[in-house]
RNA sequence: GGGCUCGUAGCUCAGCUAGGUAGAGCAUCUGGCUUUUAACCAGAUGGCCGGGGGUUCGAAUCCCCCCGAGCCCGCCA
């Protein structure tokens, strides 16, 4: 295949000559030997140009981005740590989970390659509360500055409000199959293990403080210290020092209150991030990161973290991988503090979780994704369920899919399952999910016109719960069908009328069965001499203001009878 | 002002690393299916590849300039 593509690219390469040659002829104007000469010894060297001493005969590989990442990290070494952090400050959205996802991929590279890897994800249980979220009651006012974990929990149920946030994602990254070692900033701080970088920052003050005012072009005060210390009257990260001499250290809180730590404590005090940075890079051995574009801009934390790891913590940076933010359809950015989020939890609500992998896997990281709870939200599980089968070889792949096998690898959070189940479009599902009661109703429903073993039943339910919810929380309007509670306003023609009272005559006499219901609209319209077509759009007029909608025959039986002939009678005299 | 990313069919995007006849899905339209599960099957319509220059026999692809869109650049993360 890959082959027969590089045979290609000789024709065409040779189709070129040929016209270049005609060309040259038909101008006949200098020098042509001299130019064909030149010409046929260009083509004739041109596959090594092209191909160099790395020809590839089944090359023009396209090598998914976790696997070129997992390359270089293997021409390294064989050993590597891949860091995740997020602070859980609030819900924990879409957008964040491109954070865990991306590098998790890039670890089941190296993996893959036979690489120790180890991932991890560290959550800023450590960090002060910004502000009074809007999600947030009044009350919370009184904890800004505090460290998360160290705030109740706003619901109650969880040991703090960190957790309170964390909880739901890490079960989110299970669902995923994504299983980190997870640490919380606030027991490392406290376990002392970030002691010794603190040591080292604060004799390295001022390198720090210069490579800060450089790179980033900030002005910080002349006597700047990066260490914040929880002030021990109102435990706020407010605590400035004034004074250092190892191992204590005066500090002085916004607060008024003015005191001296111990700094071989642990979880006196924290680092603020463009130093908390580099120094967890050290203190974990961190060789990975992939982190959002907002930390890579120019003078950004990348920027003076990486030459203060270098400079101060004597720690080569780790290989950097950025990536784009998640745009909520319509709206921008995912922000958890503006409201544009949907929540990591709720999207693996509405969407099967080897689906939501699979929408990080196709796109490279630096690409930004529209996440759309809308129509594209089916187009998106469709187009997943191509992959699967194309995966499993039930279907030739189409142009425009890159790396389709490893992307479909990549999306299955708990490895390759045994076959590919059937397939029932997700839009199909939309509409059979509405008119069923329940999910037993729902498979009698598919099983009508297609076989379903109990496998694809297991399968299929986790979807038509997800799709339920869909339904309930997001589809939009076109979607959704109601039965209308009046006649809609009509305008019927004569043969129309005609139809619609030869339907009522013969559903009369008929047993109200689905089968029998939608024989009777065929023979109707035969003997009333309007195509079948527009019979079923008048139906579906009728009784959900459409002109098309769910099998008619079914549909019809479920409204039940008498209703179905007074709305008929209705039709054809008003 | 600096940085990153993007601009290809109505929409979502492949193709660009390594130049060789412009692609897919969805949407739309037409036809088929004498069962319409909004299904399924077949076909069609649809693009000066953002604009301009350059390199080349040949540019969506490489180089330069411009235009437009989005995001990031105090602190915090």
């Amino acid at each position: 295949m890959a082959s027969s593509e590089n045979s290609a690219t000789l024709l065409y390469l040779y189709f070129g000559f040929a016209r270049t040659v005609l060309l040259i002829s038909s101008c006949n104007s200098f020098g042509i030997e001299t130019v064909l000469y030149f010409t046929m010894l260009f083509y004739a060297i041109c596959p090594y140009i092209i191909c160099g001493k790395n020809i590839k005969w089944h090359g023009f590989s396209n090598v998914h981005w976790a696997d070129v990442a997992a390359e270089q990290l293997m021409k390294k070494g064989e050993k590597h740590v891949l860091a995740t952090a997020i602070t859980p400050s609030g819900p924990i959205h879409v957008g964040n989970l491109r954070e865990v996802i991306t590098t998790e991929a890039v670890y089941r590279a190296l993996k893959d390659r036979g690489a120790k890897a180890e991932l991890i994800f560290i959550a800023d249980t450590f960090d002060p509360l910004r502000k009074v979220y809007p999600f947030l009651p009044e009350k919370y006012e009184k904890y800004v500055g505090k460290p998360l974990a160290e705030i109740p929990c706003p619901c109650g149920e969880h040991e703090n409000y960190a957790e309170h946030f964390l909880q739901p994602f890490i079960h989110v990254m299970d669902e995923l199959g994504i299983k980190p070692k997870i640490y919380r900033a606030y027991e490392i701080y406290k376990e002392g293990r970030y002691n010794e970088a603190i040591k080292i920052a604060l004799d390295n003050a001022d390198k720090i403080k210069a490579i800060i005012e450089k790179i980033s072009g900030r002005d910080l005060p002349e006597k700047w210290m990066p260490f914040n210390v929880k002030c021990e009257k109102c435990g706020k990260l407010k605590g400035e020092i004034y004074e250092y001499d190892y191992p204590f250290a005066k500090y002085r809180c916004s607060c008024g209150y003015e005191g001296s730590v111990d700094l071989r404590k642990g979880g006196i005090g924290k680092f603020p991030w463009r130093i908390d940075w580099p120094a967890r890079w050290k203190i974990f051995g961190v060789t990975f990161e992939a982190f959002g574009k907002d930390h890579a801009a120019s003078g950004s934390s990348w920027d003076t973290g990486k030459e203060i790891a270098k400079q101060v913590f004597k720690y080569e940076p780790p290989m950097p991988l950025v990536y784009e933010f998640i745009h909520l359809k319509g709206k921008g950015a995912m922000h958890g503090s503006t409201g544009v989020a949907i929540a990591a939890s709720e999207a693996i609500k509405i969407l099967p979780s080897e689906v939501l992998r699979f929408l990080f896997m196709k796109y490279e990281p630096n690409r930004h994704i529209e996440f759309d709870t809308g129509f594209s939200l089916l187009d998106l599980i469709d187009e997943y369920d191509r992959y699967e089968r194309i995966y499993f070889g039930m279907e030739e792949k189409i142009a425009g899919m890159k790396d389709e096998k490893r992307v479909y690898e990549l999306s299955q959070p708990y490895g390759i399952v045994s076959k590919s189940p059937i397939k029932i479009s997700y839009r199909h599902l939309a509409i059979v999910a509405q008119i069923a009661k329940d999910f037993d109703e729902a498979i009698e429903i598919i099983k009508r016109k297609i076989e379903l073993k109990d496998y694809d039943e297991t399968r299929l339910k986790e979807r038509y719960e997800k799709i339920i919810y869909w339904l309930k929380n997001y589809a939009p309007e076109e979607i959704k069908f109601e039965v209308k509670e009046e006649l809609p306003e009509l305008k019927l023609k004569n043969d129309e009328k005609k139809f619609l009272i030869e339907l009522e005559k013969n559903f009369d006499g008929i047993e109200w069965d689905a089968e029998k219901i939608h024989a009777t609209i065929h023979e109707s319209a035969k003997k009333s001499q309007i195509s079948a077509k527009k019979a079923f759009q008048l139906i579906y007029m009728l009784f959900i203001g459409k002109d098309r909608g769910p099998r008619a025959g079914y549909f019809l039986q479920s409204l039940g009878k008498d209703f179905v002939m007074k709305r008929i009678r209705e039709a054809y005299q008003s």
